[in-house]
DNA sequence: CATATTAATCGTAATATTGCAATATAACAA
DNA sequence: TTGTTATATTGCAATATTACGATTAATATG
């Protein structure tokens, strides 16, 4: 089918697996990690430095400010992008309270 | 076109991107949760557990074996599924060092 | 004003994913 | 052997995703 059945599922579950679909594709991570890398935010490069078309960049950046991980303010005719820091931090929580659940670690196979 | 341009991306964003794709569905992270709760490994009872068909959990199994996160042994005619203590912790240090990399936060925008 | 620049959106094609019914496979039980 | 149970695989339909060219909208600049 194609589509999710999101209603047998948590919320929790549901939004964990949103943000992680996010990260699911290495262009979305390059845009990530140059965020990071450069001390002011990106102005328009993204294109030359991803390799990818604008439409197709400009999609990704769309998908990663859905999540809201990224944010972009107008500056003429460009838009300029970073990252919100306040909600990654947010977001490093959810991720790091799913990875480190393994309490009782059962490797029992 | 639907496909990824994997070739334009590191080894290691592609990879990242394939753990945190298989992170990128409810039913998924049901899975790992549920293997992690109960303090055995989990025999067949996953279907009525999560609320899918069988046939679509059998696929999930296979997705989480595939990047190497659960392992399964097969007892008589039933198949006993856990974590892969050694992978997940490997995994941990790899998606920790991605959502650690703000030494420089640049809230800028 | 006209034109250039930048980024978002639209439309579309190719491929991937999700989900399930049906079937196959494998192990056990009688 | 026959039947039962548990899981995997196949085939298919519906939907989602990825990518890009073309267009649009907004702002600069001449």
């Amino acid at each position: 089918m194609g589509i999710t059945k999101s209603e047998i599922f948590t919320t929790e579950q549901n939004q964990l697996a949103a943000l992680a679909k996010t990260f699911g594709h290495p262009a979305r991570l390059a845009i990530l990690q140059h965020l990071f890398s450069i001390k002011d935010c990106v102005c328009g490069d993204l294109v030359e430095e991803i390799g990818l078309a604008q439409a197709t960049i400009s999609q990704h950046l769309t998908a990663l400010k859905n999540v809201g991980l990224i944010k972009g303010s107008v500056a003429g005719t460009r838009v300029c992008y970073c990252i919100d820091t306040e909600k990654w931090t947010e977001m490093k929580h959810t991720m790091s309270a799913f990875l480190n659940q393994d309490v009782n670690s059962n490797d029992c196979c």
